[in-house]
RNA sequence: GUCUCCAUCGUCUAGUGGUUAGGACACCGGGUUUUCAUCCCGGCAACGGGGUUUCGAUUACCCCUGGAGAUGCCA
């Protein structure tokens, strides 16, 4: 029997970590042992599923790259994959519970349960429905549901005994009945299903072999495992993949950082990197590789690898891959990424002028190896495109110098840049590479006669030109702002510092 | 409260009945460098505790401790 694997999300919320782990390790499951991947929409929370989180489901996906075989839009024959449109088949098969004595229609009010757990809290005893209407005869049941009175149907979980079910990762564990929500609901006034009874029935209509989820679903394996029964279903095999957590070890959640993958996505990570990432929280390959493509987990992916203790997120190893991927990405391909960045923060015209496509890719070889967010560029190459101003004058001061010192140095270099030849066009990377030589040979042997150190004359010019202290190189820097423009910030700064 | 799961460097992890317990991130130091970054070299740092089995346990078993998760007409 061929594997058939599901991610099925519900749509109230923005994708988050914890969630795309579950669905690229399904995925790349299916993929790497010829199975099927499923999307189904888990929306029977009416209250809280939103149109945006399904939006923000389908974009994240593609984001990804992770493609599914059946699913919304792509129909396999077990359809539709979104559970409410399957309204009618829940609310049957809860019928179907109800005539065969597994489960039961319940009219306690939701104020009534309220009261009841809040007492059972008071009394510090174990919280859970108190069964109160299990016991009403079918005759009576009938006649108050033909009266319009309000119900839910409830599951009739044994008393005694104890189930079990089999974990691929875990091996077989399992509770005691009586420890088990007492009699959970399987359709809810609204005529929705629960997530328990639409999940168990759909996996089974859809011929789902594993399930793969977080282990924070444990404890409704068993309850599952009832519900398969009550049918005369076999139930699947699971799998319970180890959770995320934040650095405090509690589940990954808002207050630990960006937990959304349209966050990180904005805030300029690689979908590569993420993924990359991400498969490594809780799977491993061996011990010493770690840079995995989607296509190289499609291929290695494997269920023995996967971990069973929980993962903490690490932000900063990621950060570290995505510098990592961006200087291993093709440079046509990223410069496609960097530009609409620099549009949207309003550093080049939308769509860039020729002019400002230019210097554009003059910089982009001396920014590759200093992204680590492809959002860096902009802070980066901003001096270019804009006068900075003069920034912090102080920091235009080399060590062991004042502002006086720092202004004759300025003016050696003014100097030295006014006899310069213009600066080649940026297509011609041999003459610009030649030019930056030029400048450094002229700047260090200046540097030299006057026995300063090569830093104390860059330093001063770095601000003037770039208004920080921290920048790309400084003569390609110059060569692409031009020279005209260079030498009117430094003359800038050198009457500042001389009236400092 | 009850039930369940988990336990190797700070973090992600590899690994074994006998190893100097390996790698990566982070951190620290050094080199390259005009700053920053990249890159290179080096360093720091772990088997939670107690028992049992065994010639020998980080590895198997038990207990404890610690952490987490679940206890909804949310998923």
């Amino acid at each position: 029997m061929s594997v058939r694997v599901r991610y099925a999300p519900s749509p109230t919320g923005q994708q988050h970590i914890g969630g795309i782990r579950t669905a690229l390790f399904n995925y790349f499951f299916a993929r790497a042992g010829g199975g099927t991947f499923i999307l189904r929409v888990e929306d029977t929370d009416r209250e809280r599923s939103t149109p945006d989180a399904l939006e923000d489901l389908y974009a994240t996906l593609t984001w990804l790259g992770v493609e599914y075989d059946e699913g919304p839009g792509m129909d396999g024959g077990y359809g539709p994959y979104v559970q409410s449109e399957r309204k009618q088949i829940y609310r049957e098969k809860a019928d179907e519970l109800v005539i065969t004595g597994k489960a039961y229609p319940c009219f306690c009010t939701s104020e009534r349960l309220d009261a009841l757990r809040k007492e059972q809290k008071a009394a510090r005893k174990n919280i859970g429905y108190d069964r109160h209407c299990r016991e009403i005869s079918p005759d009576e049941a009938a006649a108050r549901i033909e009266a319009g009175e309000k119900h839910v149907i409830r599951l009739k979980v044994p008393l005694e005994g104890k189930t079990v079910f089999e974990d691929i990762l875990l091996g077989q564990t399992g509770r005691k009945n009586k420890d088990i929500n007492p009699d959970p609901v399987m359709l809810k006034t609204d005529g929705f299903p629960t997530y328990h009874l639409a999940n168990v029935v759909d996996d089974h209509l859809m011929k789902i072999t594993h399930i793969m989820r977080a282990q924070e679903w444990i404890p409704s394996g068993p309850l599952h495992v009832l519900i398969y029964n009550a049918f005369g279903w076999a139930p699947p095999a699971y799998c319970h993949l180890p959770m995320v957590m934040g650095k405090d070890g509690q589940k990954l959640s808002k207050r630990h950082g960006s937990t959304t993958v349209s966050e990180f996505r904005k805030a300029g990570y690689l979908p590569e990197a993420l993924v990359n990432y991400v498969s490594l929280l809780g799977w491993s390959y061996d011990d010493s590789r770690e840079f995995f493509s989607k296509n190289d987990l499609c291929e290695l992916f494997s269920l023995e690898k996967i971990n069973k203790s929980p993962a903490v997120f690490d932000y900063r190893k990621l950060d570290w891959f995505n510098g990592q991927y961006i200087r291993m990405k093709n440079p046509e391909i990223l410069k496609t990424d960097l530009l609409p960045i620099l549009m949207s923060d309003g550093i080049i015209s939308d769509p860039p002028s020729p002019e400002q496509i230019d210097i554009f890719n003059g910089a982009f070889p001396i920014i590759r190896e200093r992204l680590k967010l492809l959002n860096d560029i902009t802070p980066m190459l901003r001096f270019l495109f804009a006068d900075p101003g003069i920034g912090n004058a102080e920091d235009a001061i080399p060590k062991k110098m004042d502002a006086a010192g720092a202004a004759v140095a300025l003016k050696a270099g003014l100097e030295l840049l006014s006899a310069a030849t213009e600066p080649p066009v940026v297509g011609d990377e041999d003459a610009c590479a030649a030019w930056d030589e030029e400048r450094d040979a002229d700047f260090r042997r200046a540097a030299e006669e006057k026995e300063w150190k090569i830093g104390a004359m860059l330093q001063p010019l770095r601000l003037a030109v770039t208004a920080s202290k921290v920048s790309p190189p400084l003569f390609p820097a110059i060569r692409l702002l031009g020279l005209k423009e260079s030498l009117k910030r430094t003359e800038r700064l050198i009457t500042a510092l001389e009236n400092m």
